[in-house]
DNA sequence: TCTGGGGTCCTAGGACCC
DNA sequence: TCTGGGGTCCTAGGACCC
């Protein structure tokens, strides 16, 4: 039987703002999204207060300050940052290694076992903290479902911040009183419709009888119950399969009325989907452009739509990708709204090695290609936007604000740390 | 003033083909 | 005048995840 691991850090967004600030070490912190919107990141402390996840900051800040929560504008090039650091480590200690997000991990054990595996992940935990700075937990079982189970005990439940769920009489326990809805995989609605038919615990769905409540649910229910009882159906995906679609999007940070605006934003959001999409060596067919009022504002009129297009011939490059893009908002456009988001999608992607030639456009698409990667070779190495077209704005005004975000130390030369 | 952003997978239903 | 059955592909929408 094969054993995983889930490493997944504490309180990620909230632990990094900790490693440059240490005297926040035992005090409630939170990170807001973009915009300053919502609460996205909670430390222990915070959560302690009753600040909710995914909370408006407005509807709170009044509580926070009371209370002496520190609160900071999401930092996402740092916490990027910090995320590869924790993997490197993690990739130095186990070769199958899949990166589930920015703050978790799989391992998959099968050659350790000749080893303590509690004292490797002990010290693997250790060095994480000594060597990046951030808390980690660790849960290790026969299936990824079970170590996400585990990796739950190893935060709540573990003085030692590691828990080994591989043993049949504490699997037992667990399970009869793990509720369904903490069960990865088991949403809202599912574990509305489980307790319908009296299921309740990660026990009693283990339990149930997997073609009865396949014809139920899914096939997704069924193998979440093979998992369950220990026969591994979700395999490590160790390669960076690279992605089936490419999302920008964002809201903006003031009401937008013009087109003008709304160009310049989706044409930055169509630059950034499109160097997305050369890192991952794919090409784009088809793109998606939505743009939308605050769904909130229930008073004032509300508008939303999409546009498509499909390139005849699949491309990366953001000239293309951009003036598609125009073209579709232009389509969707309509006057007197005030605009609260836009964004794009790019859809169908294909490995850029697989191309549809054409006689005639063969050289052009090589040209593109040369030219691109001049483009990104500059901008990886003095930074981000070095160069950049001028559809996507200069001053833009419609972007979001970060009002309290702490520096970029560890990504850029001018935000690097000073030592008195 | 102020409510995130980026993903995946599955299913149902329509269009189309033979 | 009547109109079956099987298959594929695509899309929209729902549910979930971090």
């Amino acid at each position: 039987m094969s054993i995983f691991a889930l490493v997944d850090c504490n309180n990620f967004y909230a632990s990094c703002e900790r490693v440059f600030k240490p005297f926040l070490e035992g005090k409630p912190v939170v990170v807001l999204s973009n915009n300053d919107g919502c609460i996205i990141a909670r430390s222990n402390e915070a959560k302690k207060l009753g600040i909710p996840m995914g909370a408006p900051f407005f509807k709170w800040e009044f509580e926070m300050r009371r209370n002496k929560v520190h609160v900071y504008s999401s930092n996402y090039e740092l916490y990027g940052d910090m995320s590869q650091r924790v993997m490197d480590v993690l990739a130095m200690h186990c070769p199958d290694i899949e990166i589930y997000s920015i703050d978790e991990a799989f391992l998959l054990l099968d050659g350790f076992t000749w080893q303590d595996l509690n004292n490797y992940m002990l010290d693997l935990r250790q060095k994480i903290k000594q060597w990046v700075g951030l808390p980690v937990s660790i849960g290790f079982a026969h299936t990824k479902t079970l170590a996400k189970i585990a990796n739950y005990m190893a935060k709540n439940h573990s003085d030692s911040g590691v828990f080994d769920l591989c043993d049949s009489k504490v699997r037992e326990k667990v399970l009869s009183e793990f509720p369904i809805e903490k069960i990865w995989g088991i949403g809202r609605q599912l574990s509305i419709r489980l307790k319908d038919l009296n299921i309740h615990t990660a026990r009693d769905l283990r339990n149930a009888d997997p073609k009865r409540l396949r014809s139920h649910f899914s096939v997704v229910m069924e193998k979440i119950i093979s998992e369950l009882r220990g026969k591994s159906c979700i395999s490590l995906e160790t390669l960076a399969s690279g992605r089936k679609q490419i999302i920008s999007s964002r809201s903006f940070g003031k009401q937008v009325t013009k087109l003008e605006e709304l160009e310049e934003a989706i044409s930055t959001y169509a630059a950034t989907a499109a160097e997305k999409l050369r890192e991952q060596e794919s090409v784009t067919r088809n793109i998606t452009v939505f743009l939308h009022t605050n769904t909130f504002r229930e008073n004032s009129p509300q508008y939303g739509n999409h546009a498509n297009h499909k390139f005849i011939i699949p491309t990366a490059d953001t000239r293309q990708i951009v003036t598609a893009a125009k073209k579709c908002l232009r389509n969707i456009y309509r006057k007197n709204y005030i605009y609260h988001k836009t964004g794009i999608i790019l859809q169908n992607l294909m490995p850029d090695t697989v191309e549809q030639y054409d006689l005639l456009t063969f050289p052009e698409r090589q040209q593109s290609k040369k030219m691109m990667a001049l483009v990104d070779s500059i901008n990886n190495l003095y930074g981000k936007d070095t160069i950049f077209y001028c559809a996507q704005g200069i001053e833009k005004p419609w972007l979001a604000h970060f009002n309290k975000r702490t520096p970029r130390y560890t990504t850029r030369w001018q935000e690097l740390m000073k030592v008195k």
